[in-house]
DNA sequence: GTCTATATACAGATAGAC
DNA sequence: GTCTATCTGTATATAGAC
């Protein structure tokens, strides 16, 4: 590769990097092409040499974030099976629920456009459609089965997918490190409550580590609110 | 009240009305100024003569929404129950459905709006702890009464209106009077087939009636996949 | 209060020098 | 390819006549 070119291919990951931060401390909708240039320390007019819009870009990151999914699952062979047993659910959310911590700035922004165009455009729809393929899939394995699911499979799926992506919006904090550890880091003297409470809107700070949503929803979605047979 | 007043209110009212049929066509941040005022007959500048800017236009709707609710609900006493008995999801959830069919317009709008605030502002996180905090105080009865829950009953609250809002965003027609009905109305020769292919996305419509969201939501949330007890 | 006409602001996109 | 400087489109908001 030429150098030019190499130039050219630095240029373009530093402005897609500089999008994702600005992605997920601004938003998308709120993140300007001049927010994102800026943040790479490039001029405003260098954007359009590598992308035409700021969708194009979108398209761009959602194509390296299928890359790189299609790498890391190379080889694993997913049979199907009976996501209703024990850990098999906890264990399909953690994943999912990973995956959207990985890929925050892309999730959050393709949530963002597809509110953009309106209810009645259907892209929001389209969405939950597309990110819940292969949760259908896997609950029309369990019907044909004969399995009784609570109702249609791609109706479920997206019920599903729906809390999934919006709970990862409104909890996953755009700091990449924090929500891992189940507490404050040993040897603080006197950190932070749990929750903090805003001084703006009195209202406390949502602060759930990561732990606590996969389980908890992996019980909601697993037994409802019932609870699991044989509980008093 | 004097007739100019009156004509005054007249216009006020007509804006409300057009703005949430605009919302409900385009989406709340696809309308302009200039989209409502040219649907109510009026000229640009009254807008501005009644609201500030188009999300105090949105508060006035949401408060309208809140002033007639506090209407229907006067009286009815709403005293603690056990929401995981037999049919209570099922009513409540119906209730709440029925409560965003019936204000789309608002619904949708302030789910757009608080998404364009960005994820890092908690301004979703603010709206789902509000609009769950009944059902949140029912789950803390629940595990006041020494029931075992799937979670924190903020976080399971905030889920389930996760769930509820997103799909209703997502599904719920534009046209008030589509989706009530259980099938095509009887005497129509050749209707068009419960879920019409989209000519452009190739992805089927989707156009589930009202009951069978309802029902199908109610029982996963209850229940889960695996079913009530006792289920094969 | 309502209208027409206009001002303000700014994001998106381009032109041309280097 | 990258930069600086600029143009265009458009939504919001205001001014002033009626």
């Amino acid at each position: 590769m030429g150098v030019r070119k190499a130039r050219a291919a630095q240029t373009e990951s530093a402005l897609k990097e500089a999008a994702r931060r600005q992605f997920a401390e601004r938003g998308y909708l709120n993140t300007k092409i001049t927010d994102i240039t800026a943040a790479a320390g490039r001029a405003t007019g260098s954007f359009y040499e590598h992308f035409s819009s700021k969708d194009d870009l979108l398209q761009a990151l959602l194509a390296d974030m299928h890359g790189q999914a299609r790498e890391e699952l190379a080889g694993d062979a997913h049979p199907p099976h009976d996501l209703a047993a024990p850990g098999q659910l906890r264990d399909h959310l953690a994943v999912a629920w990973q995956v959207m911590r990985d890929n925050r700035p892309v999730m959050t922004a393709l949530l963002e456009a597809a509110m953009t165009a309106g209810p009645a455009s259907g892209a929001l729809w389209d969405r939950l459609a597309q990110d819940t393929g292969v949760l259908r899939e896997h609950l029309e394995y369990l019907r044909d089965q004969g399995r009784p699911l609570p109702g249609d499979p791609a109706l479920i799926a997206a019920a599903m997918g729906a809390m999934l992506s919006m709970l990862a919006y409104a909890l996953l904090p755009a700091d990449p490190e924090a929500g891992h550890a189940a507490g404050p880091p040993a040897g603080t003297a006197a950190g932070p409550p749990g929750r903090a409470i805003d001084p703006q809107t009195g209202l406390p700070e949502p602060r759930y580590p990561d732990a606590e949503i996969v389980d908890s929803l992996a019980r909601l979605l697993l037994h409802g609110l019932a609870g699991p047979a044989g509980t008093p």
